[in-house]
Order: structure tokens, then sequence, then C-alpha cells
DNA sequence: TCCGTAAGGTATCAG
DNA sequence: CTGATACCTTACGGA
């Protein structure tokens, strides 16, 4: 076993690990007391994940490989400590993208009160960078659902149908590969409980497996990489942002969804346009460079109970 | 206990 | 190309 410790003084900004991994951006990692999004979120405990990749660029999970487990848990000083089967000092910065320096980004932010409240209230919520083809599975699950049973969802998949793989003494799932997801097909996927979307995840899956990798978008102009990877059967403008921004490394992408459109029509009725693509330029116009993280920041608060009492 | 509703939307089919 | 509708399942809140 591997394992390091990462110093704060290297995290500008810090890092709030519980909010990060169970703020609805990822669904690949789960916490050591259960299956996580279920109660508060609580970096002191290890969170606990398996990738194939050794510290690969963004997106560009490597599509082959053994199955690797990685741990990671917030220090009382506000660092980091990791535990995996290969040294991951660097594949912790890049998935946590622990060089982004949060201070730098909320002053980026455009002054809006909403805004403003979302970035004091969430101090150390950072941005992942998890590998695009989980995580396009994994946002093809999360149409019409709440975020806990995505999580839910994610994890029965890797249960059921993800390479076991043995860590510390106890056994942990990757994500079913490609192949494997295509294979159950949509009875054994519905009766997972993935309900209309079982056809999606199979023929997806499919696609994936036969050489259409979602990772190929990384190197597209922003627009065009969306437009592309709803090719993916069940992604249409909405996930393919949530891959772009989750995954691929596209900043600038800023996933319309229920909340941040009840947050354009309250807050930025001027960026309410009449499409999907001239809303999103519109919108991106208006929260800056940084708008994928300032749409992560106020999807988290206006998502959070607090939120109702906020504003 | 039971039922209506909504949950990080998308595919499909008219007009 | 734009607008309306069905869609699986589950976890809630109100009757």
């Amino acid at each position: 076993m591997h394992t390091g410790t990462i110093d704060p003084a290297t995290i500008p900004g810090g890092i709030d690990l519980g909010l990060t991994l169970e703020s609805g951006q990822s669904y690949l990692w789960t916490r050591a007391d259960g299956d996580g999004y279920t109660g508060d979120p609580d970096g002191s405990q290890w969170y606990t994940t398996v990738t194939r990749a050794a510290g690969a660029p963004p997106g560009g999970e490597s599509r082959e490989g053994d199955p690797r487990v990685l741990q990671v848990r917030e220090r009382p000083d506000g660092g980091l400590d990791w535990r995996a089967t290969m040294p991951a000092a660097a594949l912790v910065r890049e998935r946590l993208r622990l060089d982004d320096d949060l201070d730098a980004i909320a002053a980026r932010a455009p002054s809006d009160p909403v805004i403003g409240a979302a970035f004091d209230a969430h101090r150390g919520l950072r941005l992942i960078d998890d590998p695009a083809y989980p995580t396009l599975i994994a946002f093809i699950c999360s149409t019409q659902m709440r975020v806990a049973r995505i999580h839910g969802m994610v994890t029965d998949l890797r249960r059921d149908l993800g390479d076991p793989v043995e860590f510390d003494g106890a056994t942990v799932h990757a994500f079913p590969t490609p192949e494997r997801l295509a294979a159950a097909g949509e009875d054994r996927l519905r009766e997972l409980g993935l309900g209309y979307r079982a056809p999606y995840v199979a023929e997806t899956a499919r696609m994936v497996a036969d050489g259409t990798h979602p990772a190929d978008a990384a190197g597209m102009q922003y627009e065009d990489a969306r437009e592309w990877l709803t090719r993916f059967v069940g992604v249409g403008d909405k996930v393919a942002d949530c891959v772009a921004l989750f995954a691929l490394g596209f900043d600038e992408a800023v996933p319309l969804d229920t909340w941040i459109q009840t947050a354009i029509e309250e807050r930025f009725p001027d960026c309410d346009r009449d499409s999907y693509a001239e809303t999103s330029r519109a919108l991106r116009d208006r929260l800056g460079p940084d708008a994928g993280y300032v749409q992560t920041y106020l999807f988290h608060h206006l998502r959070t109970a607090e939120a109702a009492t906020a504003d």
C-alpha cells in the first residue's frame, strides 16, 4: 500500500472534502461509514474510489488496465491523507483539482449577492476531475433523480457489475466496464432500478465498448464537444455539459438544470433565451471565465436547505 | 397507511 | 426547428 499526506499550504483556498465529493458532481466515491449522500458529508472519513488511471490528462482515463483503489480523507490541519494501491500524490491533486485557487476564483466571480453568499457559505468546495466514461453513465442515470439516489444507482451498478478489488482487507468494486454494462442488457439494468434509463445506459455502453469514447471530446472546442457528446443515447445538452465540466475540464460549461434554470429566471432574467445554446452562452458571458465553478457553487447553495432562508 | 407529486431531462413525434 | 408528451422508480409530504 502506498500512502501520503498533502500539506494544506499547497491547497490554495483549502478543501472541504466531504462537500466536494457529495455535492452532486461526482458519484464515484463512497464514504467509509456508509453509502454517503444520505447524511451530512464528513471529510474526516475515508472516501474510496476505484480508478484505472494513474495520472491522465483531463478526461483521459486510460481505457484499459487493472482497477486500482484510492482513498482520501481530510486532516485536522486542513491537508489530506491518501492511501492507494499505487503512488497517487499526483492523481489526488489532479482529481480534486487542488491547484485551483479558490480565493482567486471567488474574487473573479461577478458581484452578486447570491453568488457571494454561495462562495461564503461553502468554503473549500472544489470542482472535481473525474474519468469521462463513468461520469457519462452516472449522469445518464441522473435525469429526474435526486442526488442521493443517483449515488445509490451508481453504487448498485458497481456492486453488481463491477470488478471486485481487494484493499486493506475489504472488497471494493470498480465501475463496470463498458463491455460489462452492455452485456448486462436493458432488462438486467431495469432490475437494478434504472427505469427508463436502462436502454440508454445499455446502448451508450455499447457505443463506448465499440470505440466511441467520451474522452475524445476533450480536445474539441467547448460547444463542439457538448454537441458531440449528445451522440450518446440518453445524453442531451444538460448531461453533456455535466460531462464537459466534471470530467473533460471545460471550466466554462454551465449545466442548465432545474436549479440553475430557476436561478436564471429569478436572478438573471436577461440571460433567459429561447434555446439551451443561447441561454448557456448568455449565462457564460454573465458568470465569467470560471462560469462552471460559479454554477457549481450556485447549484449547491440553492439545493441545500439553508439556501431557503439565505435570500 | 395511502396516494399524489416531483426528482440535476431526453427521445420521440406532430405541426 | 420548436413545442408537447411519455417515461421508470422512489422518497417524500399531506390526507
